[in-house]
DNA sequence: GTCTATAGGAAGATAGAC
DNA sequence: GTCTATCTTCCTATAGAC
Protein backbone atom coordinates (compact mmCIF):
# COMPACT_ATOMS: atom_id res chain seq x y z
CA UNK A 1 0.00 0.00 0.00
CA UNK A 2 1.00 3.45 -0.51
CA UNK A 3 2.95 5.12 2.55
CA UNK A 4 0.80 7.81 4.02
CA UNK A 5 1.14 9.72 7.10
CA UNK A 6 -0.67 8.11 10.07
CA UNK A 7 -1.88 11.60 10.78
CA UNK A 8 -3.54 11.38 7.40
CA UNK A 9 -4.58 7.39 7.88
CA UNK A 10 -6.46 8.74 11.01
CA UNK A 11 -8.72 10.53 9.61
CA UNK A 12 -9.11 7.86 7.02
CA UNK A 13 -10.14 5.88 9.85
CA UNK A 14 -12.28 8.63 11.44
CA UNK A 15 -14.38 8.72 8.33
CA UNK A 16 -14.47 5.35 7.90
CA UNK A 17 -15.59 4.25 11.42
CA UNK A 18 -18.58 7.08 10.64
CA UNK A 19 -19.85 5.18 7.57
CA UNK A 20 -19.28 2.18 9.50
CA UNK A 21 -20.86 2.59 13.22
CA UNK A 22 -23.83 4.51 11.35
CA UNK A 23 -24.99 1.54 8.96
CA UNK A 24 -24.58 -1.18 11.72
CA UNK A 25 -24.43 0.31 14.83
CA UNK A 26 -22.00 0.97 17.23
CA UNK A 27 -22.03 -2.23 18.93
CA UNK A 28 -21.73 -4.07 16.19
CA UNK A 29 -18.20 -2.13 14.77
CA UNK A 30 -15.11 -3.63 15.11
CA UNK A 31 -12.07 -2.37 14.01
CA UNK A 32 -11.84 -4.71 11.03
CA UNK A 33 -15.07 -3.78 9.62
CA UNK A 34 -13.60 0.00 9.77
CA UNK A 35 -10.06 -0.63 8.44
CA UNK A 36 -11.94 -2.55 5.33
CA UNK A 37 -13.96 0.33 5.04
CA UNK A 38 -11.07 2.37 5.06
CA UNK A 39 -9.47 -0.36 2.62
CA UNK A 40 -6.68 -0.64 5.13
CA UNK A 41 -5.00 -3.84 6.68
CA UNK A 42 -5.67 -4.75 10.29
CA UNK A 43 -2.21 -3.98 11.30
CA UNK A 44 -2.72 -0.15 10.37
CA UNK A 45 -5.22 0.18 13.00
CA UNK A 46 -2.92 0.29 16.27
CA UNK A 47 -0.11 2.62 14.95
CA UNK A 48 -2.96 5.19 14.31
CA UNK A 49 -4.76 4.95 17.40
CA UNK A 50 -3.67 3.50 20.80
CA UNK A 51 -7.20 1.61 21.13
CA UNK A 52 -10.62 1.48 19.67
CA UNK A 53 -11.56 3.64 22.88
CA UNK A 54 -9.76 6.60 21.30
CA UNK A 55 -10.96 6.75 18.06
CA UNK A 56 -14.79 6.53 18.96
CA UNK A 57 -13.38 9.74 21.49
CA UNK A 58 -12.47 11.00 17.62
CA UNK A 59 -15.35 10.10 16.63
CA UNK A 60 -17.10 11.97 19.03
CA UNK A 61 -15.35 15.28 18.29
CA UNK A 62 -15.78 15.26 14.57
CA UNK A 63 -19.24 14.10 14.82
CA UNK A 64 -20.52 16.35 17.04
CA UNK A 65 -19.53 19.53 15.37
CA UNK A 66 -21.80 18.45 11.98
CA UNK A 67 -24.83 18.55 14.09
CA UNK A 68 -26.15 22.06 13.44
CA UNK A 69 -23.92 23.42 10.92
CA UNK A 70 -26.73 22.90 8.02
CA UNK A 71 -29.55 25.31 10.40
CA UNK A 72 -26.76 27.97 10.29
CA UNK A 73 -27.01 29.38 7.17
CA UNK A 74 -30.56 30.17 7.22
CA UNK A 75 -30.13 32.97 9.49
CA UNK A 76 -28.72 35.15 6.84
CA UNK A 77 -32.43 34.31 4.64
CA UNK A 78 -34.91 36.12 6.14
CA UNK A 79 -35.46 38.42 9.30
CA UNK A 80 -39.19 38.27 10.10
CA UNK A 81 -39.57 36.04 13.58
CA UNK A 82 -41.88 33.17 12.32
CA UNK A 83 -40.68 32.82 9.38
CA UNK A 84 -36.96 32.57 10.82
CA UNK A 85 -38.03 29.92 13.43
CA UNK A 86 -40.09 27.69 11.02
CA UNK A 87 -37.35 27.72 8.24
CA UNK A 88 -34.61 26.81 11.12
CA UNK A 89 -36.37 23.72 12.12
CA UNK A 90 -37.41 22.84 8.56
CA UNK A 91 -33.86 22.72 7.79
CA UNK A 92 -32.86 20.87 11.04
CA UNK A 93 -35.38 18.34 9.89
CA UNK A 94 -34.50 18.40 6.26
CA UNK A 95 -30.96 17.37 7.54
CA UNK A 96 -32.43 14.65 9.87
CA UNK A 97 -34.33 12.52 7.51
CA UNK A 98 -31.96 13.05 4.87
CA UNK A 99 -29.29 10.92 7.02
CA UNK A 100 -30.85 9.04 10.02
CA UNK A 101 -28.55 6.58 10.21
CA UNK A 102 -26.10 9.40 11.27
CA UNK A 103 -28.49 10.89 13.86
CA UNK A 104 -28.89 7.68 15.28
CA UNK A 105 -25.60 7.45 15.72
CA UNK A 106 -25.31 10.14 18.08
CA UNK A 107 -27.58 9.28 20.24
CA UNK A 108 -25.51 5.92 20.23
CA UNK A 109 -22.44 7.54 21.11
CA UNK A 110 -23.27 9.47 23.67
CA UNK A 111 -24.84 6.24 25.43
CA UNK A 112 -21.58 4.07 24.89
CA UNK A 113 -19.52 7.28 26.25
CA UNK A 114 -21.77 6.84 29.46
CA UNK A 115 -21.40 3.29 29.69
CA UNK A 116 -17.58 3.63 29.28
CA UNK A 117 -15.49 4.30 32.63
CA UNK A 118 -13.71 7.43 32.38
CA UNK A 119 -15.77 8.59 29.24
CA UNK A 120 -18.38 10.32 30.61
CA UNK A 121 -17.16 13.63 30.02
CA UNK A 122 -16.66 13.10 26.60
CA UNK A 123 -20.43 12.58 26.84
CA UNK A 124 -21.03 15.66 28.37
CA UNK A 125 -18.53 17.66 26.50
CA UNK A 126 -20.85 16.55 23.03
CA UNK A 127 -23.81 17.90 25.09
CA UNK A 128 -22.04 20.90 26.35
CA UNK A 129 -21.21 22.01 22.37
CA UNK A 130 -24.78 21.16 20.83
CA UNK A 131 -25.95 23.45 23.87
CA UNK A 132 -23.49 26.21 23.26
CA UNK A 133 -24.88 26.13 19.15
CA UNK A 134 -27.78 25.98 20.45
CA UNK A 135 -27.55 29.47 22.82
CA UNK A 136 -25.18 31.00 19.91
CA UNK A 137 -27.75 30.62 17.56
CA UNK A 138 -30.83 31.79 19.30
CA UNK A 139 -29.05 34.74 20.22
CA UNK A 140 -28.56 34.96 16.70
CA UNK A 141 -32.31 34.58 15.76
CA UNK A 142 -33.08 36.98 18.09
CA UNK A 143 -30.28 39.80 16.73
CA UNK A 144 -32.20 38.93 13.34
CA UNK A 145 -35.39 39.02 13.99
CA UNK A 146 -35.17 41.97 16.17
CA UNK A 147 -36.62 40.57 19.37
CA UNK A 148 -36.18 39.09 23.05
CA UNK A 149 -36.60 35.27 24.15
CA UNK A 150 -39.13 35.46 26.92
CA UNK A 151 -37.43 32.84 28.96
CA UNK A 152 -33.35 33.22 29.35
CA UNK A 153 -31.39 31.58 26.98
CA UNK A 154 -29.31 29.58 28.70
CA UNK A 155 -32.45 27.36 29.15
CA UNK A 156 -34.38 28.35 26.59
CA UNK A 157 -31.36 26.62 24.62
CA UNK A 158 -31.57 23.60 26.73
CA UNK A 159 -35.32 23.07 26.15
CA UNK A 160 -35.25 23.70 22.75
CA UNK A 161 -32.39 21.13 22.87
CA UNK A 162 -33.99 18.59 24.36
CA UNK A 163 -37.42 18.96 22.05
CA UNK A 164 -35.67 18.98 18.66
CA UNK A 165 -34.04 15.35 19.93
CA UNK A 166 -37.05 13.94 21.92
CA UNK A 167 -38.93 14.49 18.70
CA UNK A 168 -35.61 13.24 16.29
CA UNK A 169 -35.21 9.71 18.76
CA UNK A 170 -39.23 9.02 18.85
CA UNK A 171 -38.69 9.57 14.87
CA UNK A 172 -36.23 7.07 14.18
CA UNK A 173 -38.37 4.73 16.26
CA UNK A 174 -41.74 5.18 14.30
CA UNK A 175 -40.63 6.92 11.38
CA UNK A 176 -44.03 8.44 11.31
CA UNK A 177 -42.95 11.76 9.50
CA UNK A 178 -46.07 13.07 9.39
CA UNK A 179 -46.70 13.01 12.90
CA UNK A 180 -43.39 14.50 13.33
CA UNK A 181 -44.19 17.35 11.67
CA UNK A 182 -46.69 17.95 13.79
CA UNK A 183 -44.81 17.75 16.73
CA UNK A 184 -42.72 20.47 15.37
CA UNK A 185 -45.34 22.85 14.59
CA UNK A 186 -46.24 22.24 18.08
CA UNK A 187 -42.19 23.37 18.95
CA UNK A 188 -42.58 25.98 16.53
CA UNK A 189 -45.77 27.32 18.10
CA UNK A 190 -43.99 27.86 21.75
CA UNK A 191 -41.10 29.39 20.08
CA UNK A 192 -43.19 31.99 18.34
CA UNK A 193 -44.43 32.60 21.58
CA UNK A 194 -41.24 32.57 23.61
CA UNK A 195 -40.19 35.54 20.64
CA UNK A 196 -43.17 37.22 21.94
CA UNK A 197 -45.43 36.80 18.41
CA UNK A 198 -49.39 35.60 18.50
CA UNK A 199 -49.48 37.48 22.23
CA UNK A 200 -53.08 37.77 21.90
CA UNK A 201 -53.95 34.17 20.73
CA UNK A 202 -54.81 32.17 23.36
CA UNK A 203 -53.97 28.35 22.81
CA UNK A 204 -56.53 26.57 24.49
CA UNK A 205 -60.64 27.25 25.82
CA UNK A 206 -61.37 26.80 29.20
CA UNK A 207 -64.91 24.07 29.64
CA UNK A 208 -67.84 25.89 31.26
CA UNK B 1 -29.90 -26.35 43.37
CA UNK B 2 -33.47 -26.70 44.38
CA UNK B 3 -35.95 -27.54 41.82
CA UNK B 4 -38.10 -24.91 39.69
CA UNK B 5 -40.39 -24.56 37.10
CA UNK B 6 -38.75 -23.25 33.89
CA UNK B 7 -41.49 -20.69 33.87
CA UNK B 8 -40.59 -18.76 37.24
CA UNK B 9 -36.54 -19.42 36.42
CA UNK B 10 -37.54 -17.09 33.36
CA UNK B 11 -39.49 -14.68 35.51
CA UNK B 12 -36.06 -14.68 37.87
CA UNK B 13 -33.85 -14.13 34.84
CA UNK B 14 -35.30 -11.46 33.31
CA UNK B 15 -35.71 -9.69 36.74
CA UNK B 16 -31.65 -10.15 36.92
CA UNK B 17 -31.38 -8.99 33.69
CA UNK B 18 -32.90 -5.54 34.22
CA UNK B 19 -30.48 -4.99 36.97
CA UNK B 20 -27.39 -6.06 35.31
CA UNK B 21 -28.07 -4.48 32.65
CA UNK B 22 -28.61 -1.22 34.49
CA UNK B 23 -25.80 -1.24 36.15
CA UNK B 24 -23.47 -2.39 33.39
CA UNK B 25 -24.79 -1.15 29.89
CA UNK B 26 -27.00 -3.37 28.06
CA UNK B 27 -23.75 -4.08 25.48
CA UNK B 28 -21.68 -5.16 28.36
CA UNK B 29 -24.17 -7.50 29.72
CA UNK B 30 -23.60 -11.57 29.33
CA UNK B 31 -25.56 -13.99 29.36
CA UNK B 32 -22.97 -15.52 32.54
CA UNK B 33 -23.29 -12.17 34.13
CA UNK B 34 -27.15 -12.58 33.83
CA UNK B 35 -27.10 -16.25 35.45
CA UNK B 36 -24.63 -14.85 38.18
CA UNK B 37 -26.80 -12.78 39.22
CA UNK B 38 -29.60 -14.92 39.85
CA UNK B 39 -27.56 -17.66 41.75
CA UNK B 40 -27.59 -19.97 38.58
CA UNK B 41 -25.87 -21.89 36.71
CA UNK B 42 -24.86 -20.92 33.03
CA UNK B 43 -26.49 -23.77 31.34
CA UNK B 44 -29.96 -22.67 32.84
CA UNK B 45 -30.21 -20.00 30.72
CA UNK B 46 -30.94 -22.11 27.44
CA UNK B 47 -33.82 -24.32 28.33
CA UNK B 48 -35.38 -21.25 29.84
CA UNK B 49 -34.58 -18.61 26.85
CA UNK B 50 -34.04 -19.85 23.13
CA UNK B 51 -31.37 -17.06 23.17
CA UNK B 52 -30.23 -14.31 24.25
CA UNK B 53 -32.10 -11.70 21.92
CA UNK B 54 -35.53 -13.85 23.56
CA UNK B 55 -34.29 -12.65 26.99
CA UNK B 56 -33.76 -8.92 26.30
CA UNK B 57 -37.25 -8.94 24.22
CA UNK B 58 -38.56 -10.10 27.78
CA UNK B 59 -36.72 -7.74 29.43
CA UNK B 60 -38.46 -4.59 27.17
CA UNK B 61 -41.67 -5.93 27.59
CA UNK B 62 -41.53 -5.92 31.40
CA UNK B 63 -39.52 -2.91 31.74
CA UNK B 64 -41.69 -0.26 29.82
CA UNK B 65 -45.18 -1.07 32.02
CA UNK B 66 -43.00 0.10 34.64
CA UNK B 67 -42.47 3.74 33.34
CA UNK B 68 -45.20 5.42 33.61
CA UNK B 69 -46.75 3.75 37.10
CA UNK B 70 -45.62 6.34 39.32
CA UNK B 71 -47.52 9.16 37.91
CA UNK B 72 -51.10 7.65 37.76
CA UNK B 73 -51.97 7.91 41.25
CA UNK B 74 -51.42 11.90 41.30
CA UNK B 75 -54.21 12.26 39.32
CA UNK B 76 -56.77 10.96 42.38
CA UNK B 77 -55.08 13.94 44.71
CA UNK B 78 -56.38 17.28 42.94
CA UNK B 79 -58.37 18.68 40.86
CA UNK B 80 -56.59 22.23 40.05
CA UNK B 81 -55.34 21.73 36.63
CA UNK B 82 -52.17 23.92 37.20
CA UNK B 83 -51.68 21.71 40.19
CA UNK B 84 -52.35 18.23 38.48
CA UNK B 85 -50.10 19.20 35.79
CA UNK B 86 -47.36 20.26 38.29
CA UNK B 87 -47.94 17.25 40.70
CA UNK B 88 -47.53 14.91 37.70
CA UNK B 89 -44.58 16.30 36.11
CA UNK B 90 -43.11 16.51 39.88
CA UNK B 91 -43.91 12.79 40.61
CA UNK B 92 -42.58 11.97 37.40
CA UNK B 93 -39.28 13.29 37.87
CA UNK B 94 -38.89 11.77 41.29
CA UNK B 95 -39.02 8.64 39.97
CA UNK B 96 -36.25 9.40 37.32
CA UNK B 97 -34.08 10.64 40.29
CA UNK B 98 -34.83 8.25 42.10
CA UNK B 99 -33.36 5.51 39.89
CA UNK B 100 -31.40 6.73 37.00
CA UNK B 101 -29.78 3.95 35.35
CA UNK B 102 -33.11 2.02 34.76
CA UNK B 103 -34.23 5.15 32.76
CA UNK B 104 -30.92 5.15 30.58
CA UNK B 105 -31.62 1.32 30.53
CA UNK B 106 -34.96 1.74 28.33
CA UNK B 107 -33.10 4.39 26.37
CA UNK B 108 -30.29 1.72 25.50
CA UNK B 109 -32.95 -0.96 24.89
CA UNK B 110 -34.74 1.01 22.67
CA UNK B 111 -31.41 1.60 20.57
CA UNK B 112 -30.40 -1.88 20.82
CA UNK B 113 -33.79 -3.04 19.37
CA UNK B 114 -33.27 -0.94 16.71
CA UNK B 115 -29.91 -2.27 15.34
CA UNK B 116 -31.21 -6.13 15.88
CA UNK B 117 -32.43 -6.82 12.63
CA UNK B 118 -36.20 -8.13 12.85
CA UNK B 119 -36.58 -6.26 16.51
CA UNK B 120 -37.63 -3.01 15.46
CA UNK B 121 -41.02 -3.63 15.97
CA UNK B 122 -39.82 -4.32 19.52
CA UNK B 123 -38.60 -0.59 19.61
CA UNK B 124 -42.51 0.48 18.29
CA UNK B 125 -43.94 -1.66 20.09
CA UNK B 126 -42.26 0.02 23.38
CA UNK B 127 -42.90 3.87 21.99
CA UNK B 128 -46.54 2.71 20.97
CA UNK B 129 -47.21 2.02 24.65
CA UNK B 130 -45.57 4.89 26.44
CA UNK B 131 -47.55 6.75 24.22
CA UNK B 132 -50.96 5.53 24.47
CA UNK B 133 -49.78 5.25 28.13
CA UNK B 134 -49.44 9.07 27.91
CA UNK B 135 -52.56 9.43 25.96
CA UNK B 136 -54.65 8.11 28.71
CA UNK B 137 -53.17 9.80 31.17
CA UNK B 138 -53.91 13.63 29.51
CA UNK B 139 -57.06 12.33 29.11
CA UNK B 140 -57.72 11.64 32.54
CA UNK B 141 -56.02 14.52 33.41
CA UNK B 142 -58.28 17.06 31.46
CA UNK B 143 -61.28 15.14 32.75
CA UNK B 144 -60.20 15.64 36.67
CA UNK B 145 -59.15 18.61 35.73
CA UNK B 146 -62.51 19.55 33.58
CA UNK B 147 -60.58 21.50 30.76
CA UNK B 148 -59.70 20.42 26.90
CA UNK B 149 -56.34 20.15 25.61
CA UNK B 150 -55.60 23.25 22.49
CA UNK B 151 -54.03 20.06 20.85
CA UNK B 152 -55.01 16.86 19.93
CA UNK B 153 -54.51 14.41 22.60
CA UNK B 154 -52.67 12.13 20.02
CA UNK B 155 -50.49 15.14 19.00
CA UNK B 156 -49.84 16.63 22.55
CA UNK B 157 -49.12 13.19 24.06
CA UNK B 158 -46.43 12.68 21.54
CA UNK B 159 -45.05 16.16 22.22
CA UNK B 160 -45.13 15.77 25.64
CA UNK B 161 -43.25 12.32 25.73
CA UNK B 162 -40.70 13.87 23.03
CA UNK B 163 -40.02 16.41 25.87
CA UNK B 164 -39.71 14.51 28.88
CA UNK B 165 -37.35 11.77 27.06
CA UNK B 166 -35.63 14.87 26.02
CA UNK B 167 -35.12 16.64 28.96
CA UNK B 168 -34.39 13.31 30.58
CA UNK B 169 -31.97 12.28 28.55
CA UNK B 170 -29.96 15.39 28.85
CA UNK B 171 -29.64 15.02 32.71
CA UNK B 172 -28.57 11.54 32.23
CA UNK B 173 -25.71 13.45 30.56
CA UNK B 174 -24.93 16.51 32.78
CA UNK B 175 -26.95 15.21 35.78
CA UNK B 176 -27.70 18.91 36.42
CA UNK B 177 -30.75 18.71 38.27
CA UNK B 178 -31.09 22.42 38.71
CA UNK B 179 -31.58 23.32 35.14
CA UNK B 180 -33.42 19.88 34.48
CA UNK B 181 -35.99 21.40 36.83
CA UNK B 182 -36.30 24.78 34.92
CA UNK B 183 -36.70 22.87 32.12
CA UNK B 184 -39.55 20.89 33.54
CA UNK B 185 -41.04 24.23 34.62
CA UNK B 186 -40.87 25.38 31.00
CA UNK B 187 -43.33 22.48 30.07
CA UNK B 188 -45.19 22.76 32.92
CA UNK B 189 -46.11 26.65 31.77
CA UNK B 190 -46.93 25.21 27.60
CA UNK B 191 -48.93 22.40 29.48
CA UNK B 192 -50.58 24.76 31.02
CA UNK B 193 -50.78 27.04 28.15
CA UNK B 194 -52.50 24.14 26.07
CA UNK B 195 -54.96 23.15 29.07
CA UNK B 196 -56.34 27.08 28.59
CA UNK B 197 -54.70 28.42 31.68
CA UNK B 198 -52.94 31.70 31.95
CA UNK B 199 -54.42 33.12 28.64
CA UNK B 200 -53.44 36.59 29.51
CA UNK B 201 -49.90 36.50 30.15
CA UNK B 202 -48.03 37.11 27.29
CA UNK B 203 -44.86 35.08 27.43
CA UNK B 204 -42.09 37.81 26.26
CA UNK B 205 -42.30 41.30 24.42
CA UNK B 206 -40.72 42.40 21.01
CA UNK B 207 -38.07 44.69 21.48
CA UNK B 208 -39.14 48.82 20.34
C1' DG C 1 5.51 2.58 7.72
C1' DT C 2 3.29 -1.69 6.10
C1' DC C 3 1.67 -6.13 6.43
C1' DT C 4 0.86 -11.23 8.04
C1' DA C 5 0.21 -14.17 11.56
C1' DT C 6 -1.17 -15.07 15.92
C1' DA C 7 -1.67 -14.43 20.80
C1' DG C 8 -5.06 -14.27 24.34
C1' DG C 9 -9.45 -13.69 25.90
C1' DA C 10 -14.39 -13.43 26.01
C1' DA C 11 -18.72 -14.27 24.20
C1' DG C 12 -23.13 -17.31 23.03
C1' DA C 13 -24.51 -21.74 22.61
C1' DT C 14 -24.40 -26.97 23.17
C1' DA C 15 -23.40 -31.92 24.71
C1' DG C 16 -24.02 -35.01 27.78
C1' DA C 17 -23.45 -36.89 32.63
C1' DC C 18 -26.35 -36.94 36.60
C1' DG D 1 -34.50 -30.29 35.43
C1' DT D 2 -29.64 -29.33 36.74
C1' DC D 3 -24.89 -28.66 36.14
C1' DT D 4 -20.05 -29.03 34.19
C1' DA D 5 -17.14 -28.97 30.50
C1' DT D 6 -16.39 -27.60 26.09
C1' DC D 7 -17.21 -26.09 21.11
C1' DT D 8 -17.05 -22.42 17.97
C1' DT D 9 -16.65 -17.95 16.78
C1' DC D 10 -15.23 -13.42 16.98
C1' DC D 11 -12.98 -9.79 19.07
C1' DT D 12 -8.82 -6.41 20.31
C1' DA D 13 -4.25 -6.11 20.44
C1' DT D 14 0.62 -7.42 19.58
C1' DA D 15 4.99 -9.51 17.55
C1' DG D 16 7.89 -9.39 14.23
C1' DA D 17 9.27 -9.98 9.13
C1' DC D 18 9.84 -6.80 5.31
Amino acid sequence: MARMSAEQRRELLVQAAIVVMARDGVAHTTTRAIVAEADMQIGVFHYCFRSKEELVLEVMRTISTRAFEAVGEVLTQTSDPAELIERCISAYWQHIEQDPLQHQLTYELTQYALRQPGQQEAATAQYEHYISSMKAFLDAAAEVGNFTWATPVDVLARFVLANVEGITFQWLVNRDSEMAHQLLVVLAAHLEREAGLSLGAPAGQRQT
